[in-house]
DNA sequence: TTGTAGGCGTTATCAT
DNA sequence: ATGATAACGCCTACAA
């Protein structure tokens, strides 16, 4: 109900030296600014927020882009990771969110994309799951027209950052943590989806694991699905001292392979999601802290809103048994 | 970049009159129409939300309120339906979304939040997972000042409604599914949380089942928390001729101990989570739509904030063996 | 240091 | 049926 020039009424002052005392302008006396803060709160007074950003070039709105199918998985917990983080952040930070699933543009063009941006006053956007595939979405991070932070895909130019942990490291760790243990002659590997852009990192640091250890490897192409794993364990498992699996998911539809199988083999997983613990059976695993990894993703992004350039950023993770 | 102005300029008509066009008024020429319609499409026209939220007193813009801790837990599935459902509705009407999780004003007064959503332009708010401790969100619903609908919890007035399923006859329905093949004599009931709005319901109902089928009935208060229906079961599981929890979560919890216990009896829960049918063991359990039910929450918003009285809305169930 | 005034992109009330 | 024009609440040169 109280708007701007309330305060301005009730503090004596003019509408701009309230709005100056707002923006935290300086050349303000210590005296007027008091006056204001008072007014303010007596008035509770919370700016408009449509105002504001309808007012001024610079809009404090940023998009968080999910793909999240209507579908039933039972890793919404990545998700909603993701989201609680990037809105506490936000909130922290003073920036309004919109909240973007790929369903939503599924049919969109690029054009069609920025013409919502703009609609909505957005001035950057967060972007989980990208994949190699998702012209549009990739389309604005090159564009360079908007500020862009991906999460798990390694897009950088001055408006673009990309927030992940250190896949090929954390892929390395993983598995040397199992060889610790289990001292294996062959191994299979059940990657991600091929256009993913973090499956080749994982790939790659596999092979190179492989090759330093005198380990003969197989990879499969599990695309990330649970399913896709279960066929494979049960269709070559058993030809193989250990089975990695480059998502947690993967991992589950492995070791019920196996156990239908009824044979034992180490497995490793990778995202440390909670179903794991259900399911798990203590499987090694890389534990990415989602909650944190998008916490940085917008912090990046308010940067980048700010003037810093985009650049590669790595969130620590752990190895740990589920 | 193109705006109303650059609109009227292509089509040569005035401004006020594509605003017309645009907002489907009556009392215009169906030549002026396809001119400004074709302008529209020319230049790529969207409306700037803002502006639009700014300048009319009616705002489409509405707030999901989740209630989702950064906490780790296995049920994200059900925010997220809820969160999709809501999303994909709203953008069917046309609404905005403002995504809102419990932390984020979990120390704000009635005014803090009424100061906030005035800030934001909402008009009316969908409310998940309220319960009757919640001062906030239910002064707010109380209030009329605001149109709101609540999942779960049973507040009707003229501007608020209620969506969810038929507690007390699901929670009658799924138990009675057990008692058609295991006829026991006695049962334990594992409820949820006292303060929750559907417990008394859920508990009411197996209270007249097990008066009608002469069967002696316990209840224990499970706080919907998977630990505690274990504890709970581990302690006096043994007694029971069957055990009724109140949540998939509960059940699971009950399942671990009697698996831990190496005893066998039957157990039923509620909701139909994914986690189930990795863990659940084919127990029979009441499915919620949450997709459903959240687009059916948005849709009763929009008819209240055009007009509509608030009311009692039930959406379907089924009971299912996962 | 503070105030005046124009503008952001719409909607809505009047005239015409 | 159409067109001026005043809000809406805030930001920001520019003046004072």
């Amino acid at each position: 109900m109280a708007s701007i020039k309330d305060v301005a009424k009730e503090a004596g002052v003019a509408i701009s030296t309230v709005s100056k005392v707002l923006n935290n302008y300086p050349n303000i006396s210590i005296d007027t600014r008091e006056k204001v803060e008072r007014a303010v709160k007596k008035l509770k007074f919370v700016p408009n927020k449509m105002a504001s950003a309808l007012s001024s070039k610079y809009a404090g709105r940023i998009a968080i882009v999910i793909d999240q199918t209507a579908q039933e998985t039972p890793i919404d917990e990545v998700d909603m990771r993701y989201l609680s983080g990037a809105l506490a952040k936000a909130k922290e930070l003073g920036l309004d969110v919109i909240t973007i699933f790929y369903s939503m543009f599924k049919d969109w063009t690029h054009d069609d994309f920025c013409a919502y941006l703009r609609s909505e006053s957005i001035g950057g956007l967060v972007m989980f799951g990208v994949s190699k595939d998702d012209n549009v979405l990739i389309k604005l991070a090159k564009n360079r027209e908007y500020k862009c932070v991906l999460v798990d895909a390694d897009i950088v130019n001055p408006s673009t950052s990309c927030v992940w942990i250190d896949q090929a490291q954390a892929q390395y760790d993983v598995i040397s943590e199992v060889l610790k243990t289990d001292n294996v002659g062959s191994m299979l590997y059940i990657s991600g989806k091929q256009n993913g852009f973090v499956t080749d990192y994982r790939t790659e640091a596999v092979k190179r694991l492989c090759e330093e250890r005198g380990i003969s490897l197989t990879v499969a192409d599990g695309e990330f699905s649970e399913d896709r794993a279960r066929e494979i364990t049960l269709n070559e498992g058993r030809n193989y001292g250990m089975i990695a699996c480059a998502s947690d998911m993967m991992a589950i539809g492995t070791i019920s392979a196996l156990t239908q199988m009824d044979v034992f083999k180490p497995v490793c997983g990778f995202d440390g999601i909670t179903l794991m613990k259900y399911v798990g059976n203590h499987v090694l695993t890389v534990k990415q802290d989602f909650y944190g990894i998008s916490m940085a993703a917008v912090d990046e992004l308010y940067a980048l809103m700010h003037g810093s350039k985009g650049r590669d950023i790595k969130i620590p993770y752990e190895v740990v048994r589920l």
